[in-house]
DNA sequence: TCTGGGGTCCTAGGACCC
DNA sequence: TCTGGGGTCCTAGGACCC
């Protein structure tokens, strides 16, 4: 195993690529999020750090933004545009001659051996910006969970190094949601447990966590907290498991038969992605939020993996005849599951 | 005041089988 | 009145991440 593992995050990498083609706007706030129009429903993908000092950040609803940060430029999100600065950073970090596992549009580990990580980081600043004119801020660790960590603290444009020996010194009295895998949910559990801080629940006993959080959750979870991880860094190419399309409407759809109407245009965008990936189609689900923002799922297995658009359609009208409420609907989605 | 879209992995409960 | 126990598969929901 390679000595150290480097985390590379781009800094506010959506804002930061449209500021990069519209020069102008440097400097000024500005807020990436659904089509750009901050009065329809939506959230913000990426907020600049002039637009976070108002307190916008990624998540929050559009017009939330907006009435936070009135003089902010509102941009659509641009996907294509993204993938294609994130394919030349990927290529700017494997040209160091490093294993590089891609995480997203804006996150890469890299293997580094060697005993001057920090050098490596600025190197991979200096060449990144070279390629493409955007910062980064990179975490050094001897494992992937203390990199990853260990970038937080060097935003933005800078570099932190965190190991098992700084560890506690640097996370022991932090919320355990601090760690990466653990959420808002999760912390809320583990405080009912009597654990408040990344220290207590790396001291907490693996056994009593599993009766509590599930056999495989509870002991991750005292690992995490230590700072331990053994997974390697990677850059076997991705398989996808499932390939999904969702849409939320501007406006609740009340009638059943535009709700049919819809579920049949999803199944045929999941379709074409299917198509372009080539793997049969094992099992189709559909997802239909409620007004009220709950959320259900039903799915469909197919007799055998299948391609056609057909087959695909029938599966996810036949999940969607599994819904039986017929209250207002604000999201549909399908999602077709490869056969494994 | 509202809460996207793309995913992954784990859990719990029921069905089913021997 | 009592009605095992273990293993595996399937399904829906939950939590999390970018």
């Amino acid at each position: 195993m390679a000595r150290w593992v480097l985390h590379v995050d781009l800094d506010q990498f959506i804002a930061a690529v449209e500021v990069l083609r519209h020069p102008e706007l440097r400097g000024r706030p500005v807020v990436v999020g659904g089509d750009g129009d901050p009065t329809k429903r939506g959230v913000v993908s990426t907020a600049s750090y002039e637009a976070r000092v108002y307190g916008v950040h990624s998540g929050m609803p559009l017009r939330t933004a907006a009435r936070r940060c009135p003089d902010a430029v509102f941009l659509a999100v641009d996907r294509e545009l993204y993938e294609a600065v994130s394919d030349e950073v990927m290529a700017a970090l494997r040209s160091l001659g490093v294993v590089v596992e891609v995480l997203g549009w804006d996150e890469a580990f890299l293997a580094v051996d060697g005993g001057d990580p920090e050098a490596v980081a600025q190197e991979i600043r200096d060449r990144v910006r070279a390629a493409t004119g955007l910062e980064c801020s990179v975490g050094i660790g001897e494992n992937k969970l203390q990199a990853k960590l260990a970038t937080g603290f060097g935003k933005p444009a800078g570099v932190f190094r965190l190991t098992g020996e700084t560890w506690f010194e640097v996370l022991g009295d932090r919320p355990p949601d601090a760690l990466w895998g653990i959420g808002a949910k999760t912390a809320k559990r583990l405080k009912g447990l009597g654990i408040g801080t990344v220290g207590e629940l790396a001291a907490a006993d693996p056994e009593a966590l599993a009766g509590e959080m599930g056999p495989t959750i509870g002991p991750w979870l005292v690992l995490l907290a230590q700072g331990r991880d053994h997974s390697r860094v990677s850059d076997a190419p991705h398989v996808p498991r499932s390939c999904g399309r969702e849409t939320t409407f501007q406006h609740d759809l009340d009638d059943w038969e535009d709700v049919r109407r819809e579920v049949s245009r999803l199944a045929r965008r999941v379709t074409g992605d299917v198509a372009k990936d080539g793997r049969g189609v094992a099992r189709v689900v559909v997802k239909v939020r409620y007004a009220p923002f709950f959320t259900q799922t039903h799915g469909r297995t197919l007799d055998e993996p299948a391609r056609e658009a057909a087959l695909i359609e029938e599966a996810a009208l036949a999940a969607l005849d599994a819904f039986t409420g017929r209250r207002p609907v604000r999201l549909l989605g399908v999602r077709a599951e490869f056969v494994r």
